[in-house]
DNA sequence: ATGCCGTGGAAACCACGA
């Protein structure tokens, strides 16, 4: 069963390129991030004629998420991030899918730090550590994936020394995410490659793409019995040089 | 290297992203 996580910036915009990229790769089960979309306006037709169904909780201009499904009904389970009655931003939506607990998450970006968007990510962040440590020692596998917004370690960065002050790179938020993972999730990606320079995003200027000048900020978080069934992970990074694509390219993993 | 690009929405510029 293969599972990914694409942040399409815009899913209208990004429609051909998302449709060839699930055609080449046909995930079974894919969560999209930055949909840009009102509810009404999710290409629902487009991607069931491409043999997926979805659910998706949009908003008009920003944020957006969704869960897609090639084969397996999607039960939802939530669509809001529990904590806070006053956040307006759709950005969480959880669902089972063939047996697994699949939170599809987009956290705030938080730029300028500090400031009122750091203080939101900071505090999403802290709702996330809630939710999730009522979600890892569950019996049923479960799966958090999505743009985190964070760049765990100097690892994940092409020039660590150029972010320190940034929201994605702060001591706060890689100290919020170490304490996310100490709750007992594992980092799918840097289980698998421990050492290797894995990026998942690349800005649109400075050709930041053909220099290689990325970070890797889309994670996949699994609990332990998600964790022994981990068979390989990877990025589709040559998404990434398509025409008119999404700045982050899709992040995958194949379990058992 | 402090948004130089890209998207959506409103209005012919702005907010936002990382």
């Amino acid at each position: 069963m293969k599972i990914a996580t694409y942040n399409v910036n815009g899913v209208n915009g990004r429609l051909p390129v998302l449709l060839r990229w699930l055609e080449e790769t046909a995930p079974d089960v894919v969560c999209l991030q930055e949909l840009k979309a009102p509810q009404e306006n999710f290409p629902e037709e487009a991607l069931r004629n491409a043999g997926y169904k979805a659910i998706w909780h949009g908003q008009k201009s920003w944020n957006g998420v969704a869960i897609l499904s090639r084969g397996a009904e999607i039960a939802e389970r939530r669509r809001v991030l529990p904590g806070d009655p006053e956040d307006s931003h759709s950005r969480y939506i959880e669902a089972t899918v063939d047996g697994i607990i699949i939170a599809c998450l987009y956290l705030p970006n938080g730029n300028p730090a500090p400031g009122p968007k750091f203080d939101y990510k900071l505090g999403w962040f802290n709702r996330l550590q809630v939710h999730a440590g009522e979600l890892v020692n569950l019996d049923t596998p479960v799966i958090l994936t999505g743009d985190f917004n964070v760049i765990p370690t100097e690892h994940d960065v092409y020039k660590p020394e150029r972010w320190v002050d940034d929201a994605l790179f702060r001591t706060e938020t890689r100290t919020a995410f170490r304490e996310l993972l100490d709750q007992g999730w594992t980092d799918a990606i840097r289980k698998l490659y421990p050492e290797d320079k894995i990026y998942t995003f690349w800005d649109y200027f400075r050709n930041a793409y053909a220099r290689d000048a990325g970070l890797r900020i889309d994670h996949f978080l699994l609990n332990a019995p998600m964790e022994k069934r981990l068979l390989s992970a990877g990025v589709d990074r040559h998404v990434r040089g398509w025409e008119k694509t999404s700045d982050h390219a899709p992040v995958w993993i194949h379990v058992s």
